[in-house]
DNA sequence: TCTGGGGTCCTAGGACCC
DNA sequence: TCTGGGGTCCTAGGACCC
């Protein structure tokens, strides 16, 4: 028997998100097979368990399994992050009916902590389980435990045995812990991947239990002090918080393939112009400023050329970032390369309130002006005004051939019920 | 021909300082 | 001519996550 108010971490993850993202506005669509490609419609990044089951694997280039995708009939959508984001903000917003502590941790799973609860937490999950199928048709799966990490194991089992769970997996009990963990892969753990798993198994450790057993100051010296906290996890001890404010980033980046290799330098520009607006926004939104910004170039023999370049303060202008972006391509810029690939990374990140700016700094700031084009923007959509470096025919604009309508976010594409 | 994008944290090693 | 030890900061690279 469990302390009553014995704090308990769950974990809320939906089953396929993307898939059930695109199901929700196309119920056609339920009970047969679809997928989601990754952006440029490169590879599989989500698919329905049919898909799994006829062998389609998780980042399976499109050209490979064309033909399965043909021969079964799958439908599938290049990827739609504005819609997915939109979801995800409502799911978010449901599991917050259920405790004051959500955590969301990415776009499709979020991590709890109940406390103080008189109800029984698997009835509370089922309960949960029901609404975000009712309100948002989204399948999840929530695995409960005593520390996040467990609380992960919990989640893997719920998901591996969706129709015998029920959904939920509860692993507060320490005999049921122990059964788990003896049959868990060791790198079928929270933060042990490919090559930490290869190191532990050749010290012996191959199952998440000969890992809660093993001397956690050793291996703290051998790896980390994440390895030390993961076992410690295991055994039911939290060292990881619940995170329930996200801290702003400390990096901002965004970058894209090309929908076809270019090596023209003004829509390099463009295309980077496009990077840098979004990264400013994003720095907008967390109220920060930034005084670095990287240009990356990728070549089409895999060559990555980039350069750093400071401003003279820290600044959220998208005008100052372009300037500097623009000086940047001129000094890595080959004419004779082809390019596939560019982005934007801004570093040197600080909050915004606060900042003592420099009175002899006569760089323009126009914090005005960057908040009448953000309002604007996010009443009328993406880039309804914008600098004109951005241009308008966008040649280097990746491909997204099946990409669904902006259900959420955009006024023309609103369902129509006639 | 065609294989995504966006993050975090940790450690080792070098530069530099006293 | 010889030359210790401790500390900080920064960066690159590796590992992980989704």
């Amino acid at each position: 028997m469990l302390p009553k108010h014995e704090a308990t971490y769950a974990l809320c993850d939906v089953n396929s998100f993307y898939v059930a993202c695109e199901r929700l506005f196309r119920p056609d669509l339920i009970g047969k097979p679809v997928l989601v490609l990754s952006n440029n419609d490169g590879c599989a990044i989500a698919m329905c368990d049919y898909c799994k089951s006829i062998g389609i694997k998780m980042g399976a280039p499109y050209f490979q399994i064309k033909p399965l995708i043909e021969k079964h009939n799958i439908t599938w959508f290049s990827s739609n992050y504005g819609l997915y984001g939109n979801i995800s903000q409502r799911f978010n917003q449901i599991l917050q009916r259920f405790t004051d502590h959500v955590a969301p941790y990415s776009v499709d799973e979020s991590f709890l902590l109940f406390q103080g609860f008189e109800e029984d937490l698997i009835e509370r999950s089922q309960k949960l389980r029901k609404t975000l199928l009712q309100c948002l048709s989204l399948p999840v799966c929530i695995g409960l435990g005593p520390t996040k990490t467990l609380a992960k194991v919990a989640n893997y089992y719920a998901k591996k045995h969706k129709k015998s769970s029920t959904g939920v997996v509860d692993l507060r009990n320490v005999h049921h812990r122990k059964w788990a963990l003896q049959h868990l892969e060791v790198e079928d753990i929270w933060g042990i991947g490919r090559r930490l798993a290869q190191k532990l198994r050749f010290q012996g450790i191959s199952n998440a239990w000969q890992l809660h057993n093993a001397d956690y100051k050793t291996l703290q010296r051998m790896f980390s002090v994440n390895m030390e906290r993961t076992i410690l996890e295991l055994r039911g001890q939290p060292c990881l918080e619940l995170n329930q404010h996200p801290v702003a980033k400390q990096s901002i980046l965004n970058s894209r393939s090309f929908g076809t290799p270019i090596s023209n330098k003004a829509d390099l520009k463009e295309a980077l112009a496009y990077h840098t607006t979004r990264c400013c926004e994003k720095l907008r939104q967390q109220q920060s400023l930034a005084s670095n910004i990287e240009v990356h170039l990728y070549t089409k023999d895999r060559q990555q050329l980039s350069t750093n370049l400071s401003l003279v303060e820290p600044s959220d202008d998208t005008g100052l970032f372009l300037q500097a972006v623009n000086q940047g391509l001129d000094n890595i810029f080959q004419s004779h390369q082809t390019y596939k690939k560019a982005g934007i990374t801004l570093y040197g990140i600080v909050p915004s309130n606060g900042y003592q700016s420099d009175i002899f700094n006569n760089s323009k700031q126009r914090p005005e002006l960057m908040e009448s084009l953000d309002t604007i923007n996010s009443k009328y959509g993406k880039d309804t005004i914008k600098f004109g470096s951005l241009g308008f025919e966008k040649r280097w604009a990746m491909r997204a051939n099946a990409r669904s309508p902006h259900y959420t976010s955009r006024w023309s594409d609103i369902i129509q019920i006639k």
